[in-house]
DNA sequence: TCCTCTATGTGAACAATGTTTACACGATTG
DNA sequence: CAATCGTGTAAACATTGTTCACATAGAGGA
């Protein structure tokens, strides 16, 4: 056997394919033997490399949560442009909560492994963090004066417990996506707006 | 032995004992043989009464949702009474929504449970079920046409997404009952009343 | 009363899980 | 070139859910 000594690499490997298989059969599918079996490795290869497979599980629902930032910011990169800043900072903000519920519909079982409770704490933060995107595109709200001042502290709560809301509803229904749910989403980002006493909010002509 | 046979009464007697097991140690804590031992018969005795543990897990898991649906209404009940029915009609609304995050908060084992996703599929409809008593609350609350026409459709997506968002949130976060948590409740029911428009919403003074 | 039948529970086995341990191999460093 | 550390393996273990042949309880009919 040549390439069964991975040297340093095995690690990343390993979370790689762990998101893989979680795509595949979802977080239950996400098991020892599968996982090394399809690396390549022992079972006991893993110890080498992670104390417990918690520790496994978690890394892999962390980089869940990074593939979920990444959808995010990728879908509110084509905004800013040729825009009043105005209305710029608010279509951002919708286009990332409609990111995040498109992201839960296309890969169910991505986010819930995002979000799936694990015992295992890990050292390394999330890059990129959903929860911090969020927070940028709030201040960036707040910054020109969109958001009022009373809601300043509890704007993020309020849309993230929104968004994560249905997103989790959406998927545990394992709705498949029809027109209703489209316009289910639309109305729920609505209801974010309203909530957070946005101004002209998402008008229909210019 | 003695009272080894159960003769009918096995079934419901796993059922309270799982949902006894699952406010101890959680989800995961439900297992076949805690279960089996706690009850005090063999492992394989599921198998009369279950074509699966997959089952019983569905059957603890409505269990928990109706213990949730039974606390919702409880806390409600006390509403109705000696006011002008439209305020006592928003009153009973804004209550179940801080019942069912007290309940995640105080049985947050429990609560998972409830929303676990599993294989199985139930022949019962839950019983009292909370999606249930949301409706019949913003039914109420339509009734005497203090929800918008406009909104009759979304509105308990809407009201169950803030809720149920932030309840797992908060479960998920492990957060001890404190005071900011007070407020961020206090603040997302506000904005659900804000996004569903209704009027007149808690004012402070009578 | 006795017999039979069905419902219910048991004990031993099985495959599949995560994990440990003694051992072997590869690469780097002196 | 030798020593050493990092990495992977094979075999065993305890614990999971599950099955199957067997045993027992209780009900109903002769």
């Amino acid at each position: 056997m040549v390439d069964r000594y991975h040297h340093g690499s095995l690690r990343p490997t390993l979370i790689e394919q762990g998101l893989e298989l979680v795509i595949e059969s979802g977080p239950s599918g996400l098991t020892v033997r599968e996982l090394t079996a399809r690396v390549g490795v022992s079972p006991s290869a893993i110890y080498r490399h992670f104390p417990d497979f918690e520790h496994v599980k978690s890394a892999v629902a962390q980089a869940s949560r990074q593939a979920l930032g990444t959808w995010m910011i990728e879908a509110a990169d084509g905004i800013q442009a040729d825009e009043d800043p105005r209305r710029a900072a608010q279509r951002r903000f919708r286009t990332l909560g409609e990111a995040y519920l498109t992201f839960a519909l296309n890969e169910p079982n991505v986010f819930s492994m995002a979000f799936h409770q694990t015992e295992a704490t890990l050292a390394q933060p999330d890059d990129p963090d959903p929860w911090g995107v969020l927070l940028g595109s709030l201040e960036d709200l707040a910054r020109d004066g969109q958001l009022p001042e009373h809601l300043l502290a509890d704007a993020p709560m309020i849309a993230w417990s929104s968004v994560h809301g249905l997103a989790t509803i959406l998927v545990s229904a394992r709705t498949p996506v029809t027109i209703e749910t489209q316009t289910t989403i639309t109305a729920v980002i609505d209801g974010v707006g309203r909530a957070l006493e946005l101004p002209v909010w998402d008008p229909v002509d210019d």
